[in-house]
DNA sequence: ATATATAGTTTAATAATTAAAATATATATT
DNA sequence: AATATATATTTTAATTATTAAACTATATAT
């Protein structure tokens, strides 16, 4: 299963290679960015999402809001759950991210992985 | 770049999969993983690959030492340096772990993940 | 020889993660 | 309505992982 594991290498140096140079971790900015991608998340999801346990969790997310990149909302219909969302300091810093990239690098990146995640879907 | 995101959730996921069941960390199990494939790393090659520090490495190893999976190997060209290998148990674990998967599932995957190997390396 | 560099380990401190208990709210049952 | 049970998150204390820096051993260059 080489193959697999280039491929998770790969997408982990996409990741280093935005990481690069900025103060957040890996899993920091991954967060940022999905939380801007579905518009914020609830605790749960992010737990399963990164595979850690809930209070991991509530960690990582004092840690963004002490940096005022996301801010805890209150689901209104159920009052039990939080959801994280990108404040507008952690939209900005999500943005600031890929302006390292040249635009037209990343239309042909977005093309190329479009592709990659049709294959991967026959599979998983 | 949501797809980015999605194709190392995807490749995370393969590895849950793998992990699933195991007794042994995900990283644990990629590195046997590389062991396998590259014949024996290095620490520093370790210590890259997963963008940590050669102190980590060392623990890292000390505990797969210990479960006998992985041995350490002075070179003797430079003593300076350790590779690590797979001990025979450790050969046998790593195909353990895949002989949860049918075969002909297998070689499907492998197909597709040649495939997407290819797309990546045009943009990285 | 001597200095400098490199590979890996050790150490002490810090940071991340966990399991389990606690809090708050929701839902189901009597 | 009252009670029990379930769910979402947080807190806590303990464990585990990671780091930076000092250290050991070996190699290379002057």
């Amino acid at each position: 299963m080489k193959e697999m594991l280039e491929i998770q290498q790969k997408s982990k140096m996409f990741v280093n290679l935005l990481s690069e140079g900025e103060s957040l971790s890996q899993n920091q900015l991954i967060l940022l960015l999905q939380l801007k991608i579905n518009g914020g998340m609830k605790a749960t999801e992010i737990a399963d999402f990164f595979n850690v346990t809930p209070g991991a969790i509530t960690s990582m997310c004092d840690k963004l809001e002490k940096l005022n990149l996301v801010q805890r909302v209150r689901e209104s219909g159920d009052r039990r759950v939080v959801k994280m969302v990108l404040t507008h300091h952690g939209e900005v810093k999500v943005n600031d991210v890929f302006l390292k990239f040249p635009q037209e690098k990343l239309t042909d990146i977005a093309k190329v992985l479009k592709e990659v995640n049709k294959l991967m879907s026959t599979i998983f």
